[in-house]
DNA sequence: CTACTTTATTTCGCATGCGAAATAGCAGGA
DNA sequence: TCCTGCTATTTCGCATGCGAAATAAAGTAG
């Protein structure tokens, strides 16, 4: 009973801190998630993404929308398959996910701050275990 | 790093888990917290309920006019503050609470299966740590 | 009693995100 | 080829939720 609610309160808490320090690059922390994936699997697919985020495939579709009109992500047909988008980073968006970066690794360190190793990783194992609910 | 994006993704999991059960009466995971709240603490403050969700002010705001526009609470001036506005369950409102518990009840017993008493204990602590930062 | 500050709540504009339906291209068989 | 089903993505309408600013009522000095 308490569970649930303590993870949507702490992840609006998380959502706050990151929206706060996104600055003016807009980045948000949805979007954050778009660039490091594609900065790790660049020419990825909407779908690809869809799938790293374990978001609705509409809710990827806007939000990459919303990174491409400000200039984060570029789109391009896919040679092979005219349904399939594939994504690139633009220099702006490199940067961006740097910056991004070091904000996570802040946040990182406030999240394991007075928490083990072992602890963190029952954390780890229950959180992947509720996203696949 | 991983913790961040781990948290994100199981909220908005557990967001559609509940949403897919709301059914006809349209209470989502939030409003759920707002109403489990007014059962527990009648005549509370919107402030009351703010605090309890850890949410933004304006954000139970919104969420409490829609709840009332469905007809599950309704609000009433307080006597000693003009300022301040108390809110109480309707009987919609306390049958939806009914549902409401079945459904969290069920969550929760997915949500723990696979982990033990002290796991889900240093979870919940770190649930907390989170929504606190 | 007036002026300043604080507190409770709402309104506004925006971002995130969902499901359902639409669009469009692919692939496999008759 | 043509039909049928499947897949990738987008569009639409809506709920959630934030920060900033507005509103209104207390509270507090002076």
């Amino acid at each position: 009973m308490r569970l649930v609610f303590a993870l949507l309160s702490a992840e609006r808490s998380i959502r706050r801190w990151i929206d706060a320090r996104a600055g003016d690059s807009g980045i948000g922390a949805a979007g954050a998630g778009v660039l490091f994936h594609l900065a790790a699997h660049d020419d990825a697919l909407v779908g690809d993404v869809t799938a790293a985020l374990g978001a609705s495939a509409s809710g990827v579709s806007g939000l990459i929308s919303r990174l491409e009109k400000g200039g984060f992500v570029v789109k391009s047909p896919d040679p092979a398959d005219a349904r399939a988008v594939r994504l690139r980073l633009t220099p702006l968006g490199h940067e961006a996910v740097a910056t991004a970066r070091v904000v996570v690794r802040d946040l990182n360190a406030h999240l394991t701050d007075g928490f083990t190793e072992e602890e963190l990783r029952t954390v780890e194992r229950w959180l992947v275990h509720a996203g696949t609910i």
